[in-house]
DNA sequence: GTATTATAGTTTCATTAAGAGACTAGTTCT
DNA sequence: AGAACTAGTCTCTTAATGAAACTATAATAC
């Protein structure tokens, strides 16, 4: 077995979790947006309870791929603070949608930690949406899925299928 | 140590990476998108290369979850497909926020493998945007966050935070 | 009806990752 | 100088992963 990466796949999903997709990761970004941006090594190791080993790893592997920067408190010190990178800071959907998923579909308000809002006004941020091209909201159902092979693009499938003819679905490959 | 779960934290998104956070299960739920929302066994066994042992995993970890259900073909038989739930089909801007920042971020055009395209247009979705409960989109700059604790609710942070006072961070709890 | 194949797993075993806690080199504070 | 802090590293134990073999049932072929 060689170092668990989805590295290989050839998948524009498969390379994101192959980032932020290991146990910790996407927590320790929350904490990153939690403290502005800037968090140092102790401050993530408090606020999360992870293992420090487990911490360096995932700071290198995040350092690696550009998610947040080390900076040096002092030239040529030892010591210093990570903070996120405009790259990092583009997680903040993704941080968003599963938040909002996690709230909609199994949290109770009471577990809720963090709050994002509008500066402006003070509102919570709105309920991410799918939007077409020109702007309309779109659901599932306004959807279809294209796959991309050596043989160019072609469509794959259109929700919902019916699952009433077991035949059918020998025939997808995948 | 016991099962690795973020399940006792007190966040929604550790709530939400305790379901869909294990390795393997975004791309799981991928495919099941990819196959319209069915899937059986074998079809994601060989569409992803995962082991039978860990699929076997997955799926019940995604069943218990309520993200997909299982469906026997047969009343009263063994054999199944798996099917997005509600829940599960939910998942769709998780999906389409970690593929938009892989894109944006760290893949070449050529590693796309698959595209979700508007079905009246036949153009593909617009890139997730963060708005303001009034509509108005907004960025980063734009937003703060809070935190929900014991003590109600209060304001932690906002961007971006000078890195150029190392004691300022001190005082910072999380 | 019986043989063959496909399906959806389970079991076993070797390897790798995670976590707890002790330890450490360099920094900063007193 | 001495004490405390920071950002790690090291060691050891336990858990998760993966490959491959095995199995029970279901569907198909003969």
């Amino acid at each position: 077995m060689v170092k668990k990466s989805f590295g290989d796949m050839h998948c524009t999903l498969a390379q994101a979790l192959d980032v932020i997709g290991e146990w910790w990761s996407m927590l320790i970004v929350r904490d990153f947006f939690f403290g502005g941006g800037v968090r140092r090594f102790e401050q993530l190791r408090d606020g999360l309870g992870i293992s420090r080993n487990i911490l360096t790893e995932r700071l290198r592997t995040l350092t690696d791929a550009g998610v947040i920067e080390r900076i040096p408190l002092r030239e040529g010190g030892k010591r210093c603070a990570y903070q996120l990178t405009a790259k990092g800071e583009a997680l903040m959907p993704v941080m968003i949608a599963m938040m909002q998923w996690s709230e909609e579909w199994q949290c109770t308000p009471e577990q809720r930690f963090i709050v994002v809002r509008d500066r402006e006004t003070g509102e919570e941020v709105a309920p991410l949406e799918l939007r077409s091209a020109d702007g309309r909201a779109v659901k599932m159902q306004d959807l279809f899925i294209t796959a991309i092979g050596p043989d160019g693009e072609r469509r794959v499938t259109e929700w919902p299928l019916p699952i009433s003819e077991p035949d059918a679905m020998q025939s997808q490959g995948s």
